[in-house]
DNA sequence: GTCTATAGGCGGATAGAC
DNA sequence: GTCTATCCGCCTATAGAC
C-alpha cells in the first residue's frame, strides 16, 4: 500500500486549508477534496469541525514556542543565546509564515483559544527563567537595565512582523521575492545586532 | 434630530463587529443590533455584506497609510516626526488590530488584494520622499548612515506587531487588558526612544 | 427610511447502503 | 472504512407593507 493513511491526508488537508482561510473561512467539502475523500469521512475521522481544526493547531503550536528554549541554553554568552533565538524564529515563521496570522485571527474571534492551546506549555517557568536571567545579566553588569516586557516584545516583534508582512513590505518597498529573502537572511544578524547594541550586552563587566 | 444618521452609526457597528469577528465571522445580525437597527436596513444602506466590509477596510487603509505623511512634515526635527509618526501608528492599528491580519491572510488567497488596495497610494512618491529625507538627514550628520528597508521595516514592525499580537504577548506576559493598554501608550514613546537612540537621531550636527 | 416576514441557499452533520 | 443522498439550521439577502 503506497497510499498514506486517510486519517494523515485528512490532517495535511486540514493544516492547508485552515491556514489559507481560518475556522470559519474554511469549508468542509474543500479540505475532504483536498484530502481526496468526501465530507462524511472528515467526520468519521473528527468528530466536527472543531475538532478537526483544534488538533491542526495543536500540532503546529509547539514548534514556533520550542524556540524560546534558546534564551537558557547553557554555556553560552547571552549575545549568543540571543543571536541563536533570533535566527532561528526568523527561520521558524518563514517555513510557516501564515501560522501567527493564523492563531491572532481566531483568536480574535474565540478569546478563550489562547489559553486553551498555550496553557499547557511551560509559560510560567519561562518566565521566572526570563526574569531570572535579565536581573543576572544585569547584576552583574553585562547588560543595561531592561523589562523583560519590552525586551521579548521588541525582539519577537521584530522577527516575526517582518515575516508575516512581507507582501506589503514587498510593495511598499518595491522588493521582489528572492530580494526579499535575502532581506530576511541578512536580519538574522541585523536584528540581534540592534538588540545588543540597545541593550549595551557584553560578555564582560560594564 | 439628535441621532446621529443611519449610516454612519452602521460604519461605526460595523467596524466594531468586524474587528471583532473578521468578515466571515461576523454577522450581519450583530451588525444590525449594535447599530440599532434591523438586518434589512444594513442592505438598503449598502449592496451587501462585502461591500460593507470593504467600505470600512477601505477607509482604514488610507488612515493607516495617511499616518506616513507624519514623516514629511515641515518644519519639525526627523525626532518629532518620527516621534509623531510612532503615536499615530500604534493609535490606529489599535483601533482596528484585525486590519493587518486580514489583509495578510486575503493577500494569501488573492496575491493582488495589495496592489489593488494599496495601488491608489501614492507609494512612489512615499518612497522617494523618504529617501531624499533618509540622505539629506545623514549627510548633515543629524543621523547615522541606514536603510530605507531597515529603518521602516523595524519602525512598522515595532509600532504594529505589539498591537496585533496582543492576545498572546499578553498571556506569554501574564498582563490583562487594561495594563496592556498602558503599555501600549507607553511604547508610544518606548518604541520611539529606541529608535531614536539607535540611529543616532540629534537636532544637532553629530 | 424603516420595519416584518420570508425566501433561498450554503454548509455542517447524519443515515444508511455497501 | 468509504461512499451517496439528504437533512436541517443558520445567515445573507429580498419582498413588500407602512
Amino acid at each position: 500500500m503506497t497510499t498514506v493513511k486517510t486519517e494523515e491526508r485528512i490532517l495535511q488537508a486540514a493544516e492547508s486549508i485552515f491556514t489559507l482561510n481560518g475556522l470559519e473561512g474554511a469549508r468542509m467539502q474543500d479540505i475532504a477534496d483536498a484530502a481526496g475523500i468526501n465530507k462524511a469521512m472528515l467526520h468519521y475521522y473528527f468528530r466536527n469541525k472543531e475538532t478537526l481544526f483544534d488538533t491542526v493547531l495543536n500540532s503546529k503550536i509547539e514548534k514556533v514556542f520550542g524556540a524560546f528554549s534558546h534564551w537558557f541554553e547553557e554555556g553560552l554568552s547571552l549575545e549568543n543565546r540571543l543571536r541563536n533565538f533570533v535566527a532561528r524564529e526568523i527561520t521558524i515563521i518563514s517555513e510557516f509564515p501564515i501560522l501567527p496570522l493564523f492563531v491572532l485571527m481566531e483568536a480574535r474571534k474565540h478569546p478563550d483559544l489562547i489559553s486553551r492551546k498555550f496553557g499547557l506549555l511551560p509559560i510560567h517557568e519561562m518566565r521566572s527563567k526570563f526574569q531570572a536571567m535579565i536581573d543576572s545579566e544585569y547584576g552583574e553588569g553585562r547588560m543595561r537595565k531592561t523589562s523583560m516586557e519590552e525586551m521579548l516584545i521588541n525582539t519577537v516583534s521584530l522577527c516575526i512582523y517582518p515575516v508575516v508582512a512581507a507582501p506589503v513590505f514587498q510593495f511598499i518597498l518595491n522588493i521582489n521575492d528572492e530580494n526579499y529573502q535575502d532581506l530576511l537572511e541578512q536580519r538574522k544578524t541585523q536584528v540581534a545586532d540592534f538588540l545588543i547594541r540597545d541593550l549595551q550586552i557584553t560578555s564582560k563587566v560594564l
